[in-house]
RNA sequence: GCGCCUGUAGUUCAGUGGAGAGAAUGUCGGCCUCCGGAGCCGAAGGUCGCAGGUUCGAAUCCUGCCAGGCGCACCA
């Protein structure tokens, strides 16, 4: 069951119910259950409103039920007791049984804990991104980048195989332009002005660049042939120059890719040409005016068809995008999930379109729009356009913040919402940040296992653990948190939000600094300081796996 | 004009149709003889953008406004 508890709440109500034909629902009509955590300790661990919803579907006496379910639920070991509360909540406490279980648990298992079979192994594609390599990695990246790294994280750990990939967008005239950006750079530094291009890359980046073209291909250059054979090598050498310095960025902000994949490479194995072709033979294009067309129609209203194929012969980003879903897809991957900004929000419908054009339902592809970082210094906006070159990069924030703090503050918004990266507040905030809260809590434990193994005492034996003497409220608080771990990894898997792990690493950090004022996990009591110490082993696994998850550092000591 | 996202405490943000709307930060006031005070406890701070609707019950769902962000190419 995945050592999750709402999941065996879940599966003990769904059985009740099947049991009490009187409640007047049949297996088929139950509707979806929810657990919740209530907001006051009165009202137990967790609750359901179960007979809320049971009453609306059979009209049966709505207290009737929930005493119904109650006796049921009241023979589930995993449960002290449960209690029908009008209007229509049942309270559910975890049993003490359990809560010691899953410490133990976790103390055995370790990084293994929580384990989960729902993933079943299936493979899994994250790609995210993927910026054009044109210019630094600017802040926005780096949402990009902690989302999508964690969530791959997460998914893992639900039990999916994740690949992790970037997609280099090489081809196009964003390269063309760049291309003429270095040569009027290349020119500038020869002292030979040439005027600018208006639509060019202005970032100061492209002059080292330009010297170092200067210095690998020296005269050679002038004597290129062709404007056009210049500018093809130019562009090559800048782009891997460019995803040079964005693969370094990453790999200081902890975001690794298994696959980089070029859109280059689908023009040189033909296969766009393919792709169209595919999707012609099910009836999707048809051309029009000397181009091939895309019909959205069949998937989407109020969709204007879109060009694949320009008059011109060329093919067009939304062709060669096609052509790279499609190969995705023939790798046998079960899901796809894209993490894109909130730029492309038009081009969602489009793109699944397509891939049910392929033949591929529409879920196989999802689309994580985030939306965009707003960087600022106090009340002052710092625009992050790539182009105009006034930006500050993703480097230069973690020059400023540092890596787990930018992180955790990427994480601890939902991707729906707007933010504000204010870096004099990231700055100053820094002391007392989330993030130093819950290492300092990490750090603390540490401490004291340290004192504990160097006073002699040490857990050998778990089975000697004498964990009923964990009665006090902070005690209880803090094991019923652990045990709710494994349903907060679940629901931010399914949900696709890694946020929700940053407000449970708070809580229970929170937790364990509200025990750790009020008690003393090492005194005289032998028993007692090996039943605290085994408690606070368990929560410091448990803030190291949630903070790996996040890729945040657990330090021992700050 | 149309589509998507957002609007919650001074500020930055959580909030699964449920019970008395939460946290951090900022302000004010307390707590170290003892395992790390980067901590703990308390106070003050809210017309959940506005107006209707659905519901036993709405910050949450629907409709209409208002404000902000992002889109609406034979660009990528």
């Amino acid at each position: 069951m995945d050592n999750s508890i709402k999941e065996l709440i879940k599966a003990s109500l769904r059985e009740g119910c099947r049991n009490f034909k009187k409640i007047g629902i049949s297996g088929k009509h139950l509707p979806p259950i929810f657990i919740s955590q209530p907001k006051r300790k009165e009202w137990g661990d967790l609750s359901t409103n179960l007979p809320f919803l049971l009453q609306k579907e059979s009209g049966k006496d709505i207290s009737k039920i929930g005493k119904l379910l109650v006796s049921w639920l009241e023979n589930e070991d995993f449960l002290a007791r449960a209690e029908f509360i009008s209007p229509g909540f049942i309270n559910l406490f975890i049993a003490p049984s359990y809560l010691k279980q899953t410490i133990k648990k976790i103390i055995v298992q370790k990084e293994k804990f929580p384990r989960f079979s729902f993933g079943n192994g299936k493979r899994v594609q994250v790609e995210f991104v993927s910026a054009n390599p044109t210019g630094p990695l600017h802040v926005g990246h780096g949402r990009a980048a902690a989302l999508g790294d964690s969530l791959a994280n997460i998914l893992e750990k639900a039990g999916y195989k994740i690949e992790r990939e970037y997609y280099i967008n090489d081809v196009g005239s964003q390269i063309e332009r760049l291309a003429r950006s270095v040569w009027a750079r290349l020119q500038e530094v020869e002292g030979a002005g040439v005027p600018f291009p208006n639509d060019g890359y202005k970032g100061l980046y492209l002059i080292d660049i330009a010297k170092e073209a200067k210095d690998a291909f020296g005269e050679k250059l002038k004597h290129e042939e062709s404007k056009q054979k210049l500018f093809d090598l130019l562009g090559k050498f800048t782009v891997a120059k460019i995803l040079k310095e964005i693969k370094k960025d990453l790999d200081e902000f902890g975001v690794r890719f298994d696959r980089w994949f070029k859109e280059s490479s689908l023009y040189e194995n033909g296969e766009i040409p393919r792709t169209i072709s595919s999707i012609k033979d099910r009836g999707y294009v048809y051309e029009k005016g000397g181009a091939l067309w895309f019909k959205t129609s069949p998937f989407l209203k109020d969709e204007e068809d879109r060009v694949l194929k320009r008059k011109s012969g060329e093919y067009t980003y939304f062709a060669s995008d096609i052509a790279y879903h499609r190969v995705k897809f023939s790798r046998g991957l079960h899901q796809v999930i894209d993490i894109w900004g909130a730029d492309h929000i038009g081009y969602v419908p489009r793109m699944k379109a397509a891939i049910q054009a392929l033949g591929y339902p529409e879920g196989s592809l999802q689309v994580i729009i985030y939306q965009f970082v707003n960087l600022k210094r106090g009340e002052k906006s710092i625009s992050a356009s790539t182009r105009e070159g006034e930006f500050v990069s993703l480097r230069d924030v973690l020059r400023e913040v540092g890596r787990d703090v930018a992180r955790f503050f990427f994480l601890s918004r939902t991707q729906d919402s707007h933010l504000d990266f204010d870096l004099d507040l990231a700055k100053k905030q820094s002391p007392e940040n989330p993030v130093f809260y819950i290492q300092y809590a990490y750090a603390r434990i540490c401490s004291i296992l340290r004192k504990a193994e160097s006073k002699g005492i040490t857990i050998n034996n778990l089975e000697e653990a004498k964990l009923d003497l964990l009665v006090a409220p902070e005690e209880r608080e803090l094991m019923r948190e652990l045990a709710l771990l494994p349903d907060q990894v679940r629901e931010a898997a399914e949900s696709l939000e890694p946020h929700r792990l940053t407000t449970y690493l708070q809580e229970l950090a929170s937790l364990f600094h509200q025990f750790y004022t009020r008690h003393r996990v090492i005194s005289k009591d032998k028993d007692l300081t090996f039943a605290r110490l085994t408690l606070i082993k368990a929560v410091k696994l448990a803030i190291k796996d949630v903070l790996g998850l996040l890729g945040i550092s657990a330090p021992q000591k700050m």
